[in-house]
DNA sequence: CCCTTATTCAAGTGTTAGCTTTATCAAGAA
DNA sequence: TTCTTGATAAAGCTAACACTTGAATAAGGG
């Protein structure tokens, strides 16, 4: 559970990241594959800067990585950064859910012994 | 798969609510078990009335629930709405892994074949 | 009834995020 | 080289967000 400086500031932009929707299409997205930021562009009603804009905010959270074809530049989802999220949330939920086993069983408890 | 709006509006704001820090760690806490506005505002620089505004934004997200005792309003964090999150984020991710794992089998069958 | 505690409402302020337009850069193709 | 395509940089606008202060509400306790 330890974290180093730089991984607790990746956890915190990768959440503020997900936070916008556009930005969680274009994950929806790049789980079916590798995509431009044409391509990506191509389905949304704004600019095709702004989606750089948008591209570049998930690399900056670790979210996705770039490769370099000619003088395109393929977005990928990097699915380890993913799971950085989801195992921050489990362990909370997991958490809480303990607890309310534990509520659960001293509420029994005490209805037996009424 | 299928989400009503209803749900799609929470899930949105549950993203939203978890990207900033003061709410993470209130859900934090909470994992331990209930805490009042007071308490939960307490570890934090902020006034309680910043600290009442995080737990609305939390509650309108449907990522706590809140009872009544007195003149305290005791908050829960309700585990269900933190799975919906990682449900979410899951089913990218695997799909990303899939995609990658397609990917592996052909370079590798390429490999062979020379 | 006042007085305290716990919480919220309402209004205002400063900062930031998302977006646009314009201009620039990078890498081939003609 | 010039032209085209793909992408980024820079600057500015606006709306939303986190926060504050001050006032109001709700529920008991003395």
């Amino acid at each position: 559970m330890a974290r180093t400086p730089e991984e607790h500031d990746r956890l915190d932009r990768a959440f503020a990241a997900l936070a916008d929707p556009v930005r969680r299409a274009i994950i929806a997205r790049l789980s079916t594959g590798p995509a431009t930021v044409n391509e990506l562009a191509e389905p949304f009603p704004i600019t095709v800067q702004a989606v750089s804009q948008h591209v570049q905010v998930l690399e900056q959270a670790g979210l996705v990585t770039r490769t370099r074809q000619a003088q395109r530049r393929p977005v990928h989802l990097d699915p380890a950064a993913l799971e950085a999220v989801t195992a921050w949330i489990d362990t909370y939920r997991l958490q809480a859910e303990r607890s309310y086993r534990r509520l659960d069983a001293v509420l029994e408890k005490l209805k037996e012994e009424q």
